[in-house]
DNA sequence: AATGAAAGCAACCGCTCCCAC
DNA sequence: GGTGGGAGCGGTTGCTTTCAT
């Protein structure tokens, strides 16, 4: 435990910030800046340390700060980022312009959360691989699977108490009717789900356990159970159809998404290599194989669309221009994609 | 009205990365 | 190449607010 080697330098004050000490914040960062926050609390005349002052200012101060409740479509945007980057909050808040990663995971939990009390009356019968749910309805698992990956929108009765932000206030009928947009968005990622097979999850995430919400499912997986890029018949849904002619028109990889992190591209080499990448993600898969109604919920929750192929686009971009240094998600590295060939 | 539970949110903690030396 | 300090990030905690009974 203990405190940063800032903190422990001098008495600093922690808990809540007073009006007095975010003027002071404020007004320093307004007039000099922030070049070095360790020796901001000294010069603004504060008893925080530094890490303190950058919280309160990226979190709280910032002029450019968007508070309120999250729209519809920043919504879709932070669950569509979250299926492809993972807890990578940071990066998911940078497509949030006025979004803070405390505020995005904050969100993101309590979500969870409730997704997870919403399933909990329901019996384990209800978790069968043909009848858990309707089309566009999603499965979490029960709380005891810890699961708390990648998840559907829980529309319907499970609901939110009314907004509390003044600036984003709504109704509780607006309120229904904004998740019921959401659900309307989720659906055809569910009815998509078959599209893909399952591989590769993030190494270091055992079965189960609260790991799992740490360790979502990739958007692109390929089947490692079959022989060797076998074409399952899901693989003809007219998503795959058109993601792999976009692929091809845009000289990507052919049998594979364009890597998302550097190194990658080298996994579309020979089929030598790619037997061996595909073992290795074979012996991975089987050590962290999934207990039957996890492995379930994550079939449940494979979901792409068009959409989530665009936003694919423009993350895969800014990847490839971020040094690979800053992504070192195994979450990537599952990221694969085999086509019909 | 009182009280406990749940939800929301701000802040802290510990770890990792980066960079200067 | 090794080391130390600063910055950034993700996970977690705990306080406050709101809801339900």
């Amino acid at each position: 435990m203990g405190h940063h080697s800032c903190c422990n330098q001098q008495k600093v004050k922690r808990g809540l910030w007073s009006p007095e000490e975010d003027e002071k914040l404020v007004r320093y960062i307004t007039t000099h800046g922030y070049g070095c926050w360790s020796e901001v609390p000294e010069k603004a005349g504060l008893q925080r340390c530094g890490k303190s002052c950058r919280l309160r200012w990226i979190n709280y101060l910032r002029p450019d700060i968007r508070r309120g409740r999250f729209t519809p479509e920043e919504e879709k945007l932070i669950i569509s980022l979250h299926a492809i980057v993972g807890n990578r909050w940071a990066h998911i808040a940078s497509h949030l312009p006025g979004r803070t990663d405390n505020e995005i995971k904050n969100y993101w939990n309590s979500w969870i959360k409730k997704k997870i009390r919403k399933h909990v009356p329901a019996p384990p019968a209800s978790i069968s691989p043909t009848t858990a749910s309707p089309p566009n309805s999603l499965i979490a698992a029960p709380p005891c699977t810890g699961s708390t990956g990648t998840s559907s929108v829980a529309g319907g009765a499970n609901h939110r108490r009314p907004l509390q932000h003044p600036t984003f206030s709504c109704t509780a009928d607006e309120d229904e009717q904004h998740h019921l947009q959401l659900d309307a968005f989720m659906g055809p990622q569910a009815q998509a789900q078959q599209s893909i097979v399952s591989c590769g999850r993030d190494e270091g995430s055992p079965p189960g356990g609260a790991t799992m919400a740490a360790a979502p499912p990739p958007l692109f997986m390929f089947d490692t159970s079959g022989p060797l890029f076998a074409t399952t018949p899901a693989q003809e849904h007219p998503f795959i159809s058109s993601f792999t002619a976009a692929m091809a028109e845009g000289g990507c990889y052919g049998l594979q998404l364009p890597p998302l992190v550097d190194g990658m591209g080298a996994m579309a080499m020979d089929d030598h290599c790619r037997y061996e990448i595909v073992e290795e993600q074979k012996q991975q898969q089987q050590r962290r194989r999934p207990e039957p109604e996890l492995e379930l919920e994550l079939e449940e929750e494979r979901w792409v669309d068009d959409e989530q192929l665009l936003m694919w686009h423009d993350v895969h971009d800014e990847l490839t221009t971020t040094p690979s240094s800053n992504l070192q998600s195994d979450h990537h590295s599952s990221l694969l994609f085999m086509g019909p060939n």
